[in-house]
DNA sequence: GTCGCTTTCTACCAATTGGTAGACGCGGCT
DNA sequence: AGCCGCGTCTACCAATTGGTAGAAAGCGAC
């Protein structure tokens, strides 16, 4: 692998455990086993650093959705395979939901960045939503607002594990899979049309 | 009121906000019109002072909280008035929910201190969220999933500002409160036995 | 007034931060 | 051979970090 795809990962794992402002140029150096300056060559400051992560990650989280609103026949395949997506990352990339979680925290700069690469995605999730509303296959009110509060869940159930290890659950694959299990349920049942 | 005093709300401001490796004591001290040997004198360093601040943080949700327990009857009014507490949060000290939200940070160090804190008011909700579910007054299956998914859901929607705005919709009292309403329209329906 | 206690300050400190300047090594090309 | 360009390095740098030592300032009690 390129050096300049290294770094990219490593400071996505840094990045999303320690933090950005956690995470020391030298310190990701060392992790790579590099002098910072190296990292400087390919990236020019920090700040164009995390950019870069954060475009890389935002590539990803998209091309794994993409792949699942192309097999979703109606709303609610839609709605498993983005748990279905975002359970997966949790696995095997938790570090990049985490950068997610960070760039998106209230007041962060990138978010603008974050926000234009999702937006599309955002656009079709949501009129497919109204439509679904409209024919009374799903039920609710405000697509928008609905779309926001499955985002909400599924992020959150998904990347809040000191909650869970508060309520005595131990993160685990088996009880990941339970989580995913039972916020499928709970999905379903929100959704449902009476 | 007293300069400690200032020096925690301060803190939990700039913490919640900033976070806490975004927050220099120097910072923080021109914040409040002191010098930083003033902070440190009141709290012998800063991962003590963010313990105080996590410990008071805790203190007030769990105060507010209280509230709420005492006055609900049944366990819809429970999650109406924890919807309630949170989204007043949202309001009054939006700082204290990004605060808690980065001290449940996976990997976060303080996270274990924030739980003890917590543990009796999880356990007592789950343990009328499981008497609910015997008696069928409450759809659902594991007591303690279908309480973290409705935590997930509650503190999402309260505190990703950003994906909203991603979506269009500016951040307001307005837009806050048609969130709060949406989201217990959401709750509702997915709680409800059938 | 002056003693004692609390509070805030000035003066430092070593370590770390992000970043610059420039040298060195190395492979390919002429 | 010599040169060029790329990648990585050493050597620095000024600013900032959390933290220490100890001087003053305020102030109530005596």
């Amino acid at each position: 692998m390129s050096t300049r795809q290294r770094i990219l990962d490593t400071a996505l794992d840094s990045f999303g455990t320690t933090g950005v402002d956690g995470t020391s140029l030298d310190a990701l150096a060392r992790d790579l086993g590099l002098r910072k300056q190296s990292i400087l060559y390919y990236f020019p400051s920090k700040v164009a650093l995390f950019q870069a992560v954060i475009d890389e990650a935002a590539a990803t989280f998209i091309s794994e959705l993409d792949e699942i609103v192309i097999e979703a026949r109606d709303v609610w395949e839609q709605v498993e395979g983005t748990v279905r997506v975002v359970f997966r990352l949790a696995v095997r990339r938790p570090a990049l939901l985490g950068l997610l979680r960070e760039a998106s925290r209230p007041g962060s700069t990138v978010a603008v960045q974050l926000t234009s690469r999702l937006s599309g995605h955002i656009e079709a999730a949501q009129h497919s939503l109204e439509i679904a509303l409209k024919e009374g296959r799903v039920r609710g009110d405000d697509a928008r607002l609905l779309l926001f509060s499955l985002y909400s869940t599924i992020m959150g159930v998904a990347t809040e594990v000191e909650v869970l290890r508060a309520m005595g659950i131990e993160p685990s694959l088996r009880s990941l899979a339970e989580r995913r299990a039972e916020l499928l349920r709970f999905l379903r049942v929100a959704l449902q049309p009476v």
